[in-house]
RNA sequence: GGGGCCGUAGCUCAGUCGGUUAGAGUGCCGGACUGUCACUCCGGAGGUCGCGGGUUCGAGUCCCGUCGGCCCCGCCA
């Protein structure tokens, strides 16, 4: 995909464009001087418009006097419309697409001047570093003419575009759902809008359109798709911001495998369509429980193996008393297995402390397998029956490193400790022990892209503090088949479920049928299979402690829609910031999001949020709480 | 809500143990320069050391508070 920018009133064709092919052929050109080089007599300057630079230059051979003089004016930034002929260079610039060519001018007329001392530059040298990103952000409008910034957005464009070709091909109808719509009691805040004709009631900025969705299932549009501006008011990270924008779609009379075959196809078309990169279908597939187990989280970046081993039943036996400790206990051995890590120097095996505590552990255990055998802080606790049945387990060869630790995992045992709190795993020491060392071996391949789909992901998580199930994925989501007799057991009756039944029902665990896509480690995608059972949906709802009446209240209109025939449907939601970061190989949102807010969610550009005058307040019916 | 880092010229940064007139690069202004491409060379201007308070004979530097930015934990169905 390329995209050509046209001839206007103002120009013949954009300066950026300009190639070899042009040379002999007069141009009007218009742009913003980038950059301006003053011989004296001579004057170059580097023209810039959205297509890229070209160099005019002006010299008395061929530039009238007055303009010249008037060339010699320009500064950075000043906007200006050139004419003239397009020549060879005397000498090429390689760096540059138009490079073998440059505007000799014999024309120029300055459109608006920029003020000579700019808040923040638009050129910069290889190895400069940018200004602060609170003045990049305050004066957004510079920053964005960067070159490398215009690529992102040129890259954010072919990808919502390549999506919007592949899913009309596919069948689906792009529909527009509300943004004032009614606030969702689970989940994410809620961004609230006052109503000015309802005193004391609020409309809520949509999370994503997910109830919308639903219904449009229901009135038989079949496939629906819409990118998608979602708001949640949560605490911001670099990949995290409070608005943000989903390829959201939804697809009636389908179970998992459509959704993921049209999922795949979306993103390998995107993928060829933006990188010219031809990604492997279908992607492999792995549960929620197989992803924890053996990479210590659900979304693991596969274009490294180093898979966590159990090792517990053997090291138990040997003579480390961290080790026996862990007899009779839940507590398990869990480690990795690194190729070549033997080599790492004493420094950086005590790194791996540190990483390990980061994940939660007290520490972390390793041994080197060497020529003339173990080496290290549990090494000479092995007698030959359990060094054998260790190497055997772990494939640790001459050469290798195994790094472990000592704790309770997640994905050994579901259940709540004594407190009736969610007990916290040593995954994410696995999973900060494995990325670290994937990264320090060089252990990643930058080539690959491994695309995978995590599913069966828990139906419920657990509230501690309201001592209550609530929905891992959301409240609609179809639990595993295999799960579904358990949850009418628990459900039987008119009330809301025991804390008993509760319990149990997340010890189990309850499975569900929503699935993630990963790439690389990173969570792109979420989606499930949808309850279209008023009665199973009913269920749901009183093992979420949400009673009859509560659920007609806040659901009400989804409950009624399914009275009068749903299809079973499902969907998903790709996340398109994060795809356009990645495509981009930015490393924040905010390089591919136009006018992003800052940490604490403020827009530093146009000011928002501002507080507003009294008497709007008054309109609408709200008075702020003093200190 | 919590932890970490940062805030000095338009911009990027240095500033030693608390001590003379707060420096550099770049940009800007003036001058020179006929093939540059981060042009080069000469000269100049440019500072609320984020803000408020405190300690001190003396604070960019130490202490307290506060504002703003970035990264992370909690949170994000």
């Amino acid at each position: 995909m390329t995209e050509t920018l046209s001839a206007t009133a103002y120009r013949t064709i954009p300066a950026g464009e300009l190639r070899a092919e042009h040379a002999g052929s007069p141009a009007r050109l218009a742009g913003w001087v980038h950059r301006s080089r003053d011989l004296g007599a001579l004057v170059f300057l580097d023209l810039r418009d959205r297509a890229g630079l070209v160099q005019v230059s002006f010299d008395p051979t061929w530039t009238p006097a007055d303009v010249l003089a008037a060339a010699r004016e320009l500064r950075a930034e000043d906007v200006v419309q050139v004419e003239g002929t397009v020549e060879r260079r005397i000498k090429v610039n390689p760096n540059l697409p138009s490079g073998e060519v440059e505007l000799r001018a014999t024309g120029l007329r300055v459109l608006t001047r920029a003020e000579a001392t700019l808040p923040i530059q638009v050129d910069y040298a290889a190895d400069e570093e940018l200004p602060a990103e609170d003045l990049r952000l305050r004066y957004r409008y510079l920053d964005l003419r960067r070159p490398e910034l215009q690529r992102n957005f040129v890259t954010r464009h072919r990808a919502a575009h390549s999506v919007r070709n592949f899913l009309s091909g596919e069948g689906f109808l792009e529909i527009e759902t509300p943004v004032l719509t009614k606030p969702t009691p689970e989940g994410a805040r809620d961004f609230l809008v006052p109503s000015r004709v309802h005193r004391g009631e609020f409309y809520a900025l949509p999370q994503s359109p997910q109830l919308y969705k639903q219904l449009l299932m229901v009135s038989g549009f079949d496939r629906y798709y819409q990118i998608a501006r979602c708001l949640r008011d949560e605490d911001l990270r670099a990949d995290r911001q409070p608005e943000f924008t989903q390829i959201d779609a939804e697809m009636s009379f389908v179970d998992e495998e459509d959704v993921f075959r049209v999922g795949e196809g979306m993103m390998a078309t995107l993928w060829r369509d933006v990188l010219g990169v031809e990604i492997e279908t279908p992607f492999p597939r792995m549960t929620y429980v197989e992803a924890l187990a053996r990479y210590g989280t659900d979304k693991p970046d596969l274009r490294f193996d180093l898979p966590v081993v159990d090792v517990t039943e053997i090291l138990q036996r040997s003579e480390f008393r961290l080790f026996q400790s862990t007899m009779g206990t839940a507590q398990r051995i869990r480690g990795i297995r690194v190729p070549g890590g033997a080599r790492m120097s004493r420094r950086e095996t005590d790194e791996l402390q540190d990483v390990a505590k980061r994940g939660g552990a007290g520490g972390a255990l390793w041994v080197k397998r060497g020529e003339d055998g173990l080496s290290g802080q549990f090494a000479k606790a092995l007698d030959e029956a359990t060094l054998n049945a260790f190497l055997g387990v772990t494939g640790l060869e001459v050469g290798d490193l195994f790094v472990a630790v000592v704790g309770p995992f997640r994905s050994a045992r579901m259940g709540l400790d004594e407190d009736g709190r969610v007990p916290t795993g040593l995954e994410a020491a696995a999973d900060e022990l494995r990325r670290h060392l994937a990264r320090k071996m060089n252990l990643v391949d930058e080539s690959k892209h491994a695309w995978l789909w995590v599913t069966e992901f828990p139906l419920f998580d657990w509230d501690p503090e309201a001592g209550r199930l609530v929905s891992a994925h959301h409240p609609f989501t179809m639990p595993h088949l295999d799960d579904v007799l358990a949850l009418f057991a628990a459900t039987e009756g008119e009330g809301t479920i025991s804390a008993d039944d509760a319990r149990r029902l997340y010890t189990l665990p309850m499975r569900s049928r929503a699935y993630d896509a990963v790439y690389n480690g990173n969570e792109m995608a979420s989606g499930s299979v949808r309850i279209h059972d008023p009665e199973l949906q009913r269920r749901i709802f009183r093992s979420l402690g949400i009673g009859e009446q509560e659920a007609r209240t806040k659901f009400g209109f989804l409950l009624e829609a399914f009275r009068y025939g749903a299809p079973p449907h499902a969907g998903f939601a790709f996340g398109l910031d994060r795809i356009a970061m990645l495509l981009a190989r930015a490393t924040s949102l905010r390089e591919v999001i136009a006018f992003p807010k800052t940490n604490s969610a403020r827009a530093l550009f146009e000011g928002a949020p501002t507080p507003v005058a009294s008497g709007d307040l008054r309109d609408l019916h709200i008075r702020t709480l003093g200190e």
